[in-house]
Formats: C-alpha cells, structure tokens, sequence
DNA sequence: AGAAGAACCTGGTAGC
DNA sequence: TGCTACCAGGTTCTTC
C-alpha cells in the first residue's frame, strides 16, 4: 500500500532516472485509468510523446511528473500501482495498464486492482482534481506542527486513527504509517481525535514525522504487492501494523486487530491508552 | 456539516 | 479438488 515513504521512494528513484528524458511513445489499455473527475479524460494522454520530463516531485500520496510545455502527469498508486523501470522488450502482463517509453528503457504501471489513477493537466496550479487540491500539509514539512493538529482535532468526535488517515490533515499518512505512529505515541486508535490531551498531540506530532523518516530511509513497507520503481522491496519493519497476535516489541503485550472505518488497525492495548 | 458506511476492483485464501 | 465467500484498502460517493 503505496503511502507517504513509498511513493516519496518511487519519487526519488524516478527523479534520478527520468530528469531530462524525452518521451517517445505510450501505450495504454483502459480509460478507466484515468482520474474520473477529469473533464479532459483520456484526450490529454496522446499529447505526451515528445515532451521532456523536466522534475519528478511529490504530494501527498500523489506523484507528478512536471514535463515540458507545462503539463503535468498526475500518477495515484492506489493500493497495488507500481511504477516499474524496465528494458523495452520486457513483456506486459495482464496487469500492465499504461507503459511509458524513453530511448532505451520504458516506465510500466502495474496495477493489478486497478485503484490506481493517472491524469495529464495542462498546468499544475489548474488542477480540479478534489483529493490534490484539498491536500493538508506535508507531515515531514514546518506547518505540520502541534499547533495544526490541535485545531483539527478540536472538537472532532470521530476516531484518532481515521483522523490521522484525512489526507486534508496530514497529506500521505496511511493505514500502515498511522498505526505505527500512534504505537510510538502511545495512544489508542479508538480514542476520539477532540480528547487528545495536548501533551499527547505532541508526541504525534514527533512520533508521525519520525516513522515517516525512518520508513523513507528503509524504502517504504513491503507488505504485499510494493516494489520500487527499481524493482527493490521497501525494509521497514512495522512495530505493530500486520502483526496481530504477536508480542508488542515495547511491553511484551499481545497486539490485537480492531476494525476503525471499515479499516484494520492493530494495536497495543497494554501500552497504548 | 460531520460522521459512518458502501462502492470500486481483483488476487489470495479460508472454509466447506 | 473445486467451488463460494470474504478480505485487503485509498479515495470517492451516498446516506444519515
């Protein structure tokens, strides 16, 4: 599950690999692909060949390929998207939605349940697209910080770990990432966001940015589908997220698995309250 | 308006 | 063995 530290991963490998290249041609099979609130849709895509990707950033858990003449390719991963540098004859699978080519290695898009979305804009401050433009601040960045979080839990009734995961309050975290944060603040993920006492919000705040930097250190988590554009898997080792049943690496406690908003979280009841 | 839940989608797996 | 049922989850949509 691509969130902040994995794509930041692909970001990075994409940057070194893409800067400077110039498109050739693509290909892709679907126009489901491409984000559904889109008004251009699909016609935009053609335009790509023959532009140079200028940068490779990120936002959130979306990445964009800035290219030449002001357009800007718009890449979700979704749950299982992988973006693959890859030599042009490597063959495409059933899963293979959208290829790339530049002179001599081609980028693929993998994504075998197809959650995940790609959209060309003519330029990146027009973008419409709700889930880029309502973005919260990066949690690695100067505003996220103590006194953001207080204003946005202020009054919220709804769960801390759902909170944590409004992409509006802290731009990339995830499933994965907000349970590994709230473990190392020590606070339960059932607890109500308006009820966290301000010394806790604190600790998050530390908590949530240290996890980030030691996940984007280690290439992100691989859980299942997760490669990086390299081919690499992700070496962060969750504390506590998929490791239901297992000893708490903190108190020796039993770690459980709840379900918050339709989402597993797991756990620490003996040590987070 | 905030909150909760469903839908989207398919590979993998548990259970019979 | 082979079938069905269900689960995984980021985002968006619908309902309350």
């Amino acid at each position: 599950m691509p969130e902040l530290p994995e794509v930041e991963t692909v970001r990075r490998e994409l940057e070194s690999r893409l800067a400077g290249k110039r498109i050739e041609k693509i290909w892709w099979n679907r126009d489901s692909l491409v984000f559904r609130d889109f008004p251009e849709k699909n016609r935009l895509l053609p335009l790509l060949p023959k532009k140079t990707i200028r940068k490779v950033s990120r936002k959130g858990k979306y990445l964009l390929l800035e290219m030449s003449g002001n357009h800007v390719l718009i890449i979700h991963l979704g749950m299982t998207g992988t973006l693959l540098v890859r030599s042009k004859d490597q063959k495409r699978d059933r899963h293979t939605h959208l290829e790339i080519f530049f002179r001599g290695f081609k980028l693929t898009l993998r994504d075998p349940r197809m959650f995940g979305r790609v959209g060309l804009i003519r330029e990146a401050g027009t973008c419409r697209l709700a889930g880029l433009t309502c973005l919260g601040p990066e949690p690695l960045s100067k505003d996220f910080n103590y006194a953001w979080l207080k204003e946005k839990f202020s009054g919220r009734k709804t769960t801390i770990k759902s909170v944590l995961m409004d992409q509006a309050i802290a731009a990339g975290v995830g499933n994965i990432y907000s349970d590994e944060a709230l473990f190392r603040a020590r606070i339960s993920p059932r607890r109500s966001a308006g009820r966290i006492r301000p010394a806790e919000i604190k600790k998050l705040v530390t908590a949530i940015k240290q996890v980030l930097k030691k996940a984007i250190k280690n290439m992100g988590t691989t859980f299942s589908d997760y490669r990086t554009s390299f081919g690499r898997r992700g070496d962060y080792r969750p504390l506590v997220y998929g490791r239901e049943g297992e000893r708490c690496k903190r108190c020796g406690g039993k770690i459980v698995r709840i379900t918050i908003g339709n989402r597993s979280s797991f756990f620490c009841p003996a040590c987070q309250k």
